[in-house]
DNA sequence: TTCTTCTTCTAACACGCGTTAGCAGATTCG
DNA sequence: CGAATCTGCTAACGCGTGTTAGAAGAAGAA
């Protein structure tokens, strides 16, 4: 039970040594220093606890060992939300491979100058951005900076704007093409806008499948949320209010989010609309939410645990300025057929 | 765009004033020093975008605002599993309101010595422990250290060991008074055994529903699950194989871990067992998973935010050397009733 | 004028460690 | 025997910052 921290000079002390020769003995270097000095040195270090001063460290050798992770969304967003989970579990199992710790920087949500200043501060070596809804002024404020970043799931239009998310056209098309080969031909679109990246690429992925389809592109309608909304009971309402509105009625509905179509699937028997009878649903972000809600939700699923731990590997190469060739790495989606989008249109309206 | 990093003294350059003057101007401390020098300091310190080092603050400080996280659990565990992302949300905002990071620790989990030296390692004030599975070689370990340490949801015999938990005893005690005042007298009762304070804790609470109804302690049928057994496929056929087994058969379980209960009532069908008819189920850690299952589960929900950020608030306390009076704080549990637990038994076995 | 007191600022130390330059003593070579 | 080389070690600097002790100059007092 140490009462105080033991310093390597008192590591040298007891092997009677200079702090220089227990520098060079503990971090292996070899400077000729003969095997019996080095054991006597080994010895007293292990008999007294020494543990080395990661904080002297990280400001001698310029590195912390520690990259650091932003949440830029609203709290809410991740307590009940197996996304960031997944994420995470990624993140650390590549952190781990490279021995990196994380440092969470927690702040509110909106104050991202508080974020900003807690990054520059050097606290950690680089820095990945987790945010789907980060249309902020966060992530170019970072980019002109010289801290290395990595932003997941979402990407800005800057030069220097490294990112790793899946194939966001890709999974809007295969969602897209699911509805129409079960006859489907009226949608609904829920996403978050242009603003964010990946919901200006699931637009387009959903108007490539309705081209191919060769649907006419007002088949399509969209219904943007507000970038600050909640998936709460109000936005719920908001939605189901359009779907109810919109001529003609779409028999589909795709919706860019997992956790707002969980609420929605759940609200839409009260609006006398039956799922998948009357909508059919594919969600996007499956995980095991999806799988478990009734009807259980169709939806895009993609492999959270390795795009975070991709992102770990290419923030690393940024960190030790390794070549990084690609900007963005993107990872394959695919379908995952549950109970929501039904089994196909019986009697289609129209 | 700075190339490099602006230090102190670039300010004091910069201002025509020592490293020392500077120093004290950006720390507000009253050193009799002129407006109009501290002006000039402020001035040069926003035109180049000075921000305090934190690595060299922490080691002439000694403080790192940092508290450190440990998941002593397999990563499997908490992938998809809601109890960490709800723990992890309140401790981020009890962080926040104290103006502390978070510095989580990536370590294989068996790797415990990895675990130990980087807690040492003073990258952190101080370290919270969530392990639900912790009757391991950590958390005494760093008890015999000077190092401030919290348990999360649960505790281990030692005198420095702090704790916030739930009222695990009480919680048990409602979930069988629950299957009691339905009609149910057999009971299954699956726990990681005594080795875990919950585990030791709701097998209290079990007994005292029974002792109060005046049921024989015989009635209670305890499955106890090897600690290292991963909720898989192979654990939920050795658990449904006890279930078969046990006579007379219960028409109730009480299981520990939501993650498990789920996984068996998705497999209890299959081997032709109804849930609730053929037996009533009642799970422990209630998250939104158990509402969205099918059956939705009854269980034990207790409040992971507030014990999360509790959990800050007496590691903060500990790190600054207040007082502490509580070793243990305990937060109260309810019993959500949901369908897997029936309304009642209308035909109960012998 | 000379001493004291205030105002305004700074030199210097400490935090724990990696690292460079170089110092004694022993050995080898010419 | 003196010079060069090798062996085994250490003094000292620097990383960026908080902090203490005290210096230089001005102002006031004797």
């Amino acid at each position: 039970m140490p009462s105080r921290r033991v310093r390597m000079i008192d590591v040298a002390q007891a092997a009677g040594v200079s702090r220089t020769t227990a520098s060079f003995v503990l971090n292996g270097r070899d400077a000729g220093i003969p095997p019996e000095t080095q054991q006597r040195v080994l010895l007293a270090a292990r008999q007294l606890g020494y543990r080395p001063n990661a904080t002297a460290l990280a400001l001698v050798t310029g590195r912390t060992h520690r990259i650091g992770i932003v949440l830029n969304e609203p709290e809410s967003f991740r307590a009940n939300d197996l996304y960031f989970s997944n994420v995470l579990a990624g993140v650390t199992s590549g952190a781990v491979c490279h021995n990196y710790n994380l440092l969470l920087h927690s702040a509110h949500y909106p104050d991202w100058q508080a974020l900003y200043a807690d990054i520059l501060s050097g606290a950690s070596d680089g820095t990945l951005l987790i945010g789907r809804y980060a249309s902020d002024q966060l992530t170019p404020a970072l980019l002109d900076t010289d801290v290395p970043v990595v932003c997941i799931s979402y990407q800005i239009d800057h030069p220097r704007c490294y990112a790793v998310d899946c194939d966001n056209e890709e999974g809007a098309y295969l969602a897209f093409r699911h509805l129409i080969d079960l006859g489907h031909r009226q949608f609904a679109f829920f996403y978050p806008g242009h603003s964010v990246s990946w919901g200006c690429e699931r637009y387009l992925g959903a108007l490539r499948a309705l081209d191919e389809a060769s649907l006419p592109s007002d088949a399509l309608h969209v219904y943007e949320w507000p970038e600050t909304a909640l998936p709460s009971l109000k936005w719920v309402h908001s939605a189901i209010s359009f779907l109810q509105s919109v001529r003609p009625r779409p028999t589909a509905l795709v919706c860019c989010e997992e956790a707002r179509a969980l609420h929605l699937v759940e609200r839409l028997p009260g609006a006398g609309v039956r799922v998948p009878d009357d909508l059919a649903v594919v969600s996007f972000n499956s995980t095991e939410l999806s799988a478990l809600a009734r009807p259980s939700l169709t939806s895009i699923w993609q492999p959270l645990k390795e795009i975070g731990a991709a992102a770990v590997d290419m923030l690393i190469d940024l960190i030790e300025e390794r070549d990084v060739p690609q900007r963005c790495r993107r990872f394959p989606v695919s379908l995952h057929v549950r109970e929501s989008s039904g089994t196909g249109m019986e009697s289609p309206r129209t």
